[in-house]
DNA sequence: GTCTATAGCTGGATAGAC
DNA sequence: GTCTATCCAGCTATAGAC
């Protein structure tokens, strides 16, 4: 039984869409009022401490949708390479349109605020952190070792979120399809070592 | 016989500092003066077209340090894998100081830009594709086939990028230390897919 | 070439009526 | 919970003196 979506999550949902497509510094309180039409008074009893914790509630939703489809697409599959080039290409598909809504996760607000504002920079760390840990475990049930799941995992978080940057500014997403290539050729070479040890 | 540096020079320079560290919107006119000491009537005479004339000039100056830097730790190495080890390594250092001052190259102000600016888009679409290019003439130099060699040049350019968020997120260049890792067994395992051809 | 002054706007934030 | 009114600081940009 849901809950009706309350004015909160409304404010909640338009932030957190423009704080991918312009980021942080380029999105107004007062653009967020207008998208999602919420009641202009109300952002301030919702979120008393104003932009900041709207931020930090935004990165945190981007967190759960990203995860959650980054799960679906992963578990299942014959072996790593195919999980992830699956995944890798289904969020190409993202950046083939023309004004792409959902964009480069959480590396701009990160790169906008990690000098600047630590509480954001701090939260967006422990959700690339929780990103690498999900690609590891994913690694490590088809078969790697723990060690190098790891750093895979952290590597493969990078390349994403590199791609993705490729991708939003060549507008289309054949940077993360020929990233994808790549990464099937990583994970094969890393399940060789592998299995020669 | 070097040419005193001028006051635009002064502006430009500061400016490219602040773009890298807080981005694009992030970085005031006011603030660019106040860094630069610059005369603070100057700005329109030097720029006329404004803030986004600064940005177009600051992108232009990155993607010359960077092209700069990139070809002196890239070339002259044993191999590929050699190479983009060095080079990468090198960068992470930029990262491990507390307030670094390079930051992402111009990523974060590519990902800001890309859906509302379309002039800076567009410029940063050229750099990448230079880095690219670049990334493909070093491995092509080192023996990899064109076609290969032009989707590492990307895969590495989307690597380096996204290693970057890591990095300045964490607050330390680790990040891109254990991605170079990961590149060396790339590298090494395109050229035995060269080589068994 | 440089500088001041200021226009004109928008930002985030607050107080208080309802 | 909602809304209006408003404050003040900051922004980009321009006009015009020197």
């Amino acid at each position: 039984m849901k809950k009706k979506q309350s004015t909160r999550d409304i404010i909640l949902q338009s932030a957190t869409r423009l704080f991918q497509r312009q980021g942080y510094n380029g999105t107004g309180l007062n653009q967020i009022i207008e998208e999602s039409g919420a009641p202009k008074g109300s952002i301030y009893y919702h979120f008393p401490n104003g932009k900041e914790e709207i931020a930090l509630e935004a990165v945190s939703l981007m967190r759960k949708l990203v995860l959650e489809e980054a799960e679906k697409d992963l578990r299942g599959k014959n072996s790593a390479a195919e999980a992830f080039e699956f995944y890798v290409n289904n969020v190409a598909t993202v950046f083939d349109t023309r004004d792409c809504v959902e964009g480069l996760s959480i590396g701009l607000i990160a790169s906008e605020t990690a000098l600047t504002h630590e509480n954001i920079r701090y939260t967006c760390e422990m959700v690339f952190k929780d990103f690498q840990s999900l690609h590891a475990d994913i690694l490590e049930q088809y078969g790697f070792k723990k060690e190098r799941a790891e750093e895979l995992g952290l590597t493969i978080t990078a390349m994403i979120e590199g791609a993705c940057i490729l991708s939003i500014t060549y507008q289309n997403g054949n940077p993360l399809r020929i990233m994808a290539k790549q990464l099937v050729l990583l994970l094969k070479n890393n399940r060789e070592i592998e299995e020669t040890k």
